[in-house]
DNA sequence: CAGCGCCCCTGCCCGC
DNA sequence: TGCGGGCAGGGGCGCT
């Protein structure tokens, strides 16, 4: 489900609802996820107050005076603002009660997303110390990631979609950027000129802020805090449309299968 | 180190 | 209408 913008998507939305206001009570009706659950959680958050918010790749940080909860949303994640507790359906794993009586609920059909508690915030957790910079920092530039590719004999849509080399442009939005980018996704890294990979940071930055903007994508089952669907959907040119024409020739969408992701482009405008 | 394949899990869609 | 197979937005891990 989610990737960079429906993180951004999901922070944005429950951070004013969670803003200096206190946990009373946390519940976990399911702690197995991707990992397990720390089985004191519901101690450790216990009349403690959210501080702070931030996002790094596609994890939420949480800040608490005495540590922070990172929570990964996995494939199928998602994270709601209830105004007040109703009964948990089948995949709501975790509540988090609120002095002011809302519940913040956890929900994730699949258990790939992550709910974790990390104390020490002088030094990174483990999941985040080796991660690349975020794509729409400065510092994702031609003079960055043109020796990184240089390296690499791997298929373009490979790299850039490998957090180690710039995180958070998960399948969607990797098959959306080489299309606007007229990057075939088979090419080799190591083989595309300076000023197509200057092109290529551009259009990566242009997608995930068109995203953001439009609340995210929502194929099935992504909705922001409050239910909303993401708009990002009437916007892609390639991704889920394999047989349709291409929006700018017309010629028929092709789908492969890349390290195990399908894979979407227009064997006319990207080369 | 680079690259590959597997795996965690449920839901849904398709074809028979 | 029922069932099996394949696929889904992620990404860590163990192996070559």
């Amino acid at each position: 489900m989610p990737e960079l913008p429906e993180v951004e998507t999901t922070l944005n939305g429950v951070k004013p609802h969670l803003q200096s206001q206190k946990i009373t009570l946390v519940t976990v009706r399911q702690a197995r996820l991707r990992w397990l659950i720390p089985e004191n959680l519901a101690e450790i958050l216990q009349n403690q107050k959210f501080k702070g918010f931030r996002r790094r790749a596609k994890y939420l940080i949480f800040e608490f005076d005495h540590g922070e909860l990172i929570i990964h949303l996995g494939m199928s994640g998602r994270l709601s603002v209830l105004p007040h507790f109703v009964e948990a359906q089948k995949h709501d794993h975790v509540d988090f009660q609120l002095q002011n009586g809302k519940v913040l609920r956890y929900t994730d059909p699949r258990r790939f997303g992550a709910i974790l508690w990390h104390e020490n915030k002088l030094i990174a957790h483990k999941l985040l110390a080796h991660l690349g910079p975020e794509p729409l920092s400065e510092e994702f530039d031609l003079e960055y990631l043109k020796p990184l590719l240089k390296k690499r004999q791997l298929t373009i849509k490979q790299v850039i979609m490998d957090a180690k080399i710039v995180v958070g442009v998960g399948n969607i939005y990797a098959n959306e950027a080489l299309f606007l980018t007229g990057i075939d996704p088979r090419r080799p890294a190591n083989k595309i000129s300076a000023k197509r990979v200057q092109k290529l940071i551009e259009m990566i930055k242009n997608v995930l802020h068109a995203a953001i903007k439009a609340g995210g994508t929502t194929l099935k089952d992504f909705y922001g805090v409050d239910g909303a669907k993401g708009y990002f959907v009437q916007q892609l040119h390639v991704y889920g449309r394999a047989g349709l024409p291409c929006n700018t020739c017309g010629k028929k969408i092709k789908s492969l299968m890349l390290g195990q992701r399908n894979t979407f482009y227009c064997s006319n405008c990207q080369r």
